[in-house]
DNA sequence: TCAAAAGTGTTAATAGTACACCCATGA
DNA sequence: TCATGGGTGTACTATTAACACTTTTGA
């Protein structure tokens, strides 16, 4: 067999699908579009589409993200070039069963962007339904209606929320989910809801402020939590953790 | 725009790139083809080939591999069934800059593969020449000629270097790196040689054999190692290691 | 008898866990 | 004044790192 042959090969599509991630009301909470034609007409999918001919696959991923979100990328190597409005968006994994898609081969790179609560709903850039909704709603669904992902969507968002997951442990990743100047308390509280555990507030403090590189004091105070007024702080430049944070058992 | 017609489509191909990494004398190697064809001809590349219309990527990725190296891979989550000539295989990240292939849009779905040493050379399905060399060889590569890799497989390469890297704190795989029947020392010079350190062998003893179900002992010795017999161990059953292996820093 | 690798014991330093306790604010 | 989170101190435990020492083989 001649492994590069130009000449001749089966054509694919390929798409970039986005498990996009936020924390909302102390939940992990997924971005969900409703389809408006067939196959799965009206039932909740993943955001994406085709890549372009002329596109990168992290361009695509980024301009899929800009156009249902309104937030703009910035690669996991860089810091935030534009902290107001930036996310986490790195690839994730490729999905090409054969199946996967009714229609014809299509092979779809799925990319993860992690982004703070935004404060406007959703710019629609397109005027198609769209919706957060807690993971959970997704991964467990208790009707048809409401959850049950089109196509192997289900299982793209929980791989999605299974490196989530896994990396906020070992890197600075969760600070992506908070806006750009956050108190250690708002940290703790994004841990929470993406782990579904409840962390000790005290050992959470020294852990994460002991972390050279993790935080950074901006000098400012908040008591927009209520309580005693909090630190504000901001991403500091370290990317991994060491040690890292440790998600308890059970 | 419309996110999802299926009619208006820019056509691909979509190649998987294998990843193929050893321990060979104290060294972490890779597998390595000579191309025969333009583009890069004459130059090293990574195996790999077309996915074909009918067949899924993890199928594809094993079917070269079996092509390439006459091993049956197994998946990440079941056991090996085959403890003969199995290896690890997982999906490693998508690679799909326009330009990377000179001759037309190309994704490549590039797989890593970990596989103990052969004692059979290469089972050359194909008559094209292969060689196994230390990954510094085509990562750091002092001559052209002999190195430096075609398209970006040196990018491919140095990713899935460093899954492996990663991977084997926290996760049984470095056992994927021996015979089905090995020892604590031999376990240990997996370690050293993909991560390029020493470590102590009386610690590194007692983390491995105190870690539940990480090994299993078969109740056999060797002595091929030289000096006192070593017991035999195979893999458990574990996946995870919890708490991980600790690389030592610098 | 010696070299080489396997394996055990011990100890000091480090890091995590669980809580008692105080601080600064808004209501 | 009280409730609410923020933040510090401290004792206890678990893990790691360093290394002395014994064991069992082949040469």
């Amino acid at each position: 067999m001649s492994p590069y042959d130009p000449s001749a090969f089966p054509p694919f599509a390929v798409t970039v699908d986005l498990v996009v991630l936020t924390v909302r009301r102390h939940s992990l909470c997924a971005l969900a579009v409703r389809r408006g034609e067939a196959p799965f007409q009206g039932r909740w999918a993943l955001p994406g589409g085709f890549v372009r001919a002329d596109e990168d696959l992290a361009m695509a991923a980024a301009r899929e993200l800009e156009e249902e979100t309104g937030l703009s990328a910035h690669d996991p190597g860089t810091p935030a070039p534009d902290p107001g409005n930036g996310a986490h968006l790195e690839q994730l994994a490729t999905y090409g069963d054969p199946k996967r898609d009714p229609r014809m081969r299509v092979v779809s790179v799925a990319h993860l962007a992690l982004a703070p609560d935004l404060p406007a709903p959703k710019a629609g850039g397109d005027a198609h339904s769209a919706r957060w909704a807690p993971v959970e709603t997704f991964l467990e669904p208790e009707d048809e209606e409401t959850g049950a992902l089109a196509f192997d969507h289900a299982q793209i968002l929980a791989d999605g929320v299974e490196r989530a997951r896994s990396k906020i442990e070992y890197s600075s990743l969760a600070t992506a989910f908070c806006p750009p100047e956050f108190t250690v308390g708002e940290l703790r509280r994004v841990y929470e809801a993406v782990w579904g555990v409840a962390l000790d507030p005290r050992n959470f403090h020294r852990k994460v402020t002991g972390t050279p590189g993790f935080l950074v004091p901006t000098g400012g105070t908040t008591t927009r939590q209520g309580g005693r007024p909090a630190q504000l702080f901001r991403a500091g430049g370290a990317t991994l953790l060491n040690p890292p944070m440790l998600r308890p058992e059970v």
